[in-house]
RNA sequence: UGUCCCGUGGUGUAAUUGGCAACACGUCUGAUUCUGGAUCAGAAGAGUUCAGGUUCGAGACCUGACGGGACAACCA
């Protein structure tokens, strides 16, 4: 075994969990065994948030030469449900990952966990308490004020066993009884005051239907979960950092060697611009907001993956912000960053025209069509070039063209030359104008036969390159612009709870009409390209006439202007 | 009037465990007949929340302030 692949030196970053790993191998624990698990609650589909903690949990594993364990946490039947079982599991795989044979629930755990919850009772350390909701909580007191003991904390080992039978059997009410682990009424830390680990629930559960009517809370189920799996490390998000000591005290009543799991907590991520709370999340789909969890618009792992998102990008990005204690809110520009840089790489070039203006090169033949040859990606050689129809009329885009241009326009204006990317030199030499709306309506240019590209005898030279298409040759496209994630919270940083205030009706903006390069004609579905200067889409569908595109010329911050005007 | 966690350029992270604060994103400038929001080159921007202390030397260790966050679900 030879250590250090590669001649990384220090410059390589280590988070502070790698660095716990690393000692925990040191020191021997667990007999060096590494085991992680990614453990989602099928509520609900999984988003870019979820990506952080996967890329840990999948992650760590890999480096140190362990194992990652897929967990369902599915300790309560009511929010979860078998969609999102299937969901989770698509998109874990599709970001890369694999958990082998290794897919395991917490609901595979309620008999052990059931005969654990017996044997702290006999050991007098649970009780069954008959008090309803609010007094339980009520007794729990205040974060600086203790808590009050239950009048039922000293029931007897015998009478506590055989309620507990009783509400696994369906004897009594949903919210009547419930188990309590007997800790510190006097606890400092909220968790530690008896909490409740055992409730009843008639709702039937998606894996074990009507075999239990007592469900584990998660406190309960979490770390015990870990410890049958022989997971050493772990990790969750900052808030559960209150619940270490409790998931610590189950552990000792649970382990009967030398192994334990450890708990590390990490920061959650948070993206400016984007909500991402589950629970709104779930909303926008209920209330039909969004089309579905799928939504481009939504922050979701399918829906970044129906923007055109590759795993790539994701991981990239999630490499890129790091693992820390401190609640950082990240800018989705670094995520706008990654993508680009990846699809930079993989995407062909190809000219579209989203808002087309017909440019008409009077001296150029009539009826006459000759090939240009364009590179596909001047970035990678290997994808080779394409040739594209160039005619007397082409489309360039509206702002590539304006009758009384500011000082540093490089582009189509009167009297002025560009470069048609590809093929000649053209000036504009006038254009018509709707005399009601003064919406230019055709512009004509002249060229210069001696400009073409690759073969230019002439001396000129010029500032501006356009893209454009022929217009006899152009395959009408219908080009959909998602302009943002969903906004939360603007700029200054100021939290607004009312999410739907921020739905820009504008956040999907469709339009027709687009002109794009006759190639992508027979383009394949899903294939990924990049728009001369527009931005990047995938072609969406089989139909070939719905293009989608997802990293459009906007920024968010100019978005977030626009819209508060 | 509690317990725990956290304070490093605008943002996110580093700093070989006490030795000249580094990187990325973003921003700005310049170049370019590969549109240029790409690429390349360059610049600005923090003295590490504050005050003490230990030390030859502190972003790191200690004490105390200040600021932010988590915790009072029969959610996870």
């Amino acid at each position: 075994m030879i250590e250090n692949k590669e001649p990384v030196s220090r410059s390589e970053p280590q988070s502070f969990i790698e660095q716990f790993i690393a000692e925990d191998i040191k020191d021997g624990k667990n007999g060096g065994k590494i085991v992680t698990r990614f453990p989602p609650e099928p509520n609900g589909y999984l988003h870019i948030g979820h990506a952080k903690a996967i890329c840990l949990d999948f992650g760590m594993a890999k480096k140190f030469g362990g194992k990652c364990n897929l967990r369902f946490d599915d300790t309560n039947p009511i929010k979860e449900d078998v969609e999102y079982v299937d969901s989770i599991k698509e998109d874990i795989h599709w970001l890369g990952f694999d958990w082998e044979e290794r897919e395991y629930y917490a609901s595979d755990y309620f008999g052990k966990l059931y005969d654990f919850a017996v044997g702290l009772i006999k050991k007098n350390l649970a009780y069954i308490d008959d008090q309803p909701a609010d007094i339980i909580s009520s007794q729990k007191g205040k974060p600086e004020q203790p808590g009050q003991k239950s009048p039922f904390r000293n029931r007897s080992v015998d009478e506590n066993l055989d309620l507990f039978l009783r509400m696994n059997n369906g004897e009594f009410e949903e919210g009547s009884r419930v188990l309590r682990a007997k800790v510190d009424m006097n606890s400092p830390n909220m968790h530690m005051r008896d909490p409740i680990i055992y409730r009843i629930i008639k709702t039937p559960h998606h894996r074990t239907g009507n075999k239990w009517m007592v469900y584990p809370m998660y406190d309960f189920a979490h770390g015990q979960s870990d410890y049958f799996e022989g997971v050493t490390h772990s990790l969750c998000t900052l808030e559960f950092e209150v619940h270490r000591p409790l998931y610590d005290w189950f552990i000792d009543q649970l382990k009967t060697d030398d192994y334990r799991p450890r708990q590390i907590e990490f920061n959650r991520l948070n993206l400016t611009y984007t909500m991402m709370s589950k629970r709104k999340l779930l909303e926008l789909v209920l209330e039909g907001k969004v089309k579905g969890w799928d939504d481009p618009r939504m922050p979701t792992l399918c829906g970044l993956r129906r923007r055109g998102y590759t795993p790539e990008s994701v991981k990239r990005f999630v490499d890129l912000i790091g693992y820390t204690k401190v609640e950082a809110i990240n800018d989705v520009s670094l995520l706008e960053h990654a993508i680009r840089e990846d699809l930079n790489l993989k995407a062909p070039r190809v000219f579209g025209v989203l808002n087309p203006l017909k440019v008409i090169i009077k001296n150029y033949p009539e009826g006459e069509v000759e090939n240009v040859e364009l590179i596909n990606n001047p970035e990678d050689e290997s994808m080779g070039k394409r040739l594209v129809p160039f005619s007397r009329e082409v489309y360039i885009e509206q702002d590539d063209f304006m009758e009384t241009p500011p000082n540093k326009f490089f582009r189509l204006a009167p009297g002025m030359e560009v470069r048609l990317k590809g093929a000649y030199i053209i000036k504009c030499e006038g254009f018509k104008k709707d005399g009601i709306t003064g919406a230019i309506e055709e512009v004509y240019c002249t060229y210069d036969a001696d400009t073409r590209s690759g073969g230019n005898t002439s001396e000129k030279k010029v500032k501006g390159t356009l893209h454009w298409v022929s217009a006899q040759h152009a395959v009408d496209a219908e080009v959909r612009l998602y302009d943002r994630l969903f906004i939360h919270e603007d700029p200054s940083g100021q939290k607004d709870d009312d999410y739907r205030k921020f739905l820009n009706p504008d956040s999907l903006k469709i339009l027709t009409g687009c002109k794009v390069e006759p190639s992508l004609g027979t383009a394949k579905p899903l294939e990924k390209f990049q728009f001369q200067r527009l931005g990047y889409f995938c072609v969406d569908s089989d139909s070939m006439e719905t293009k989608l595109v997802f990293n459009r010329t906007v920024s968010l911050k100019d978005s977030w202007a626009k819209m508060n005007k």
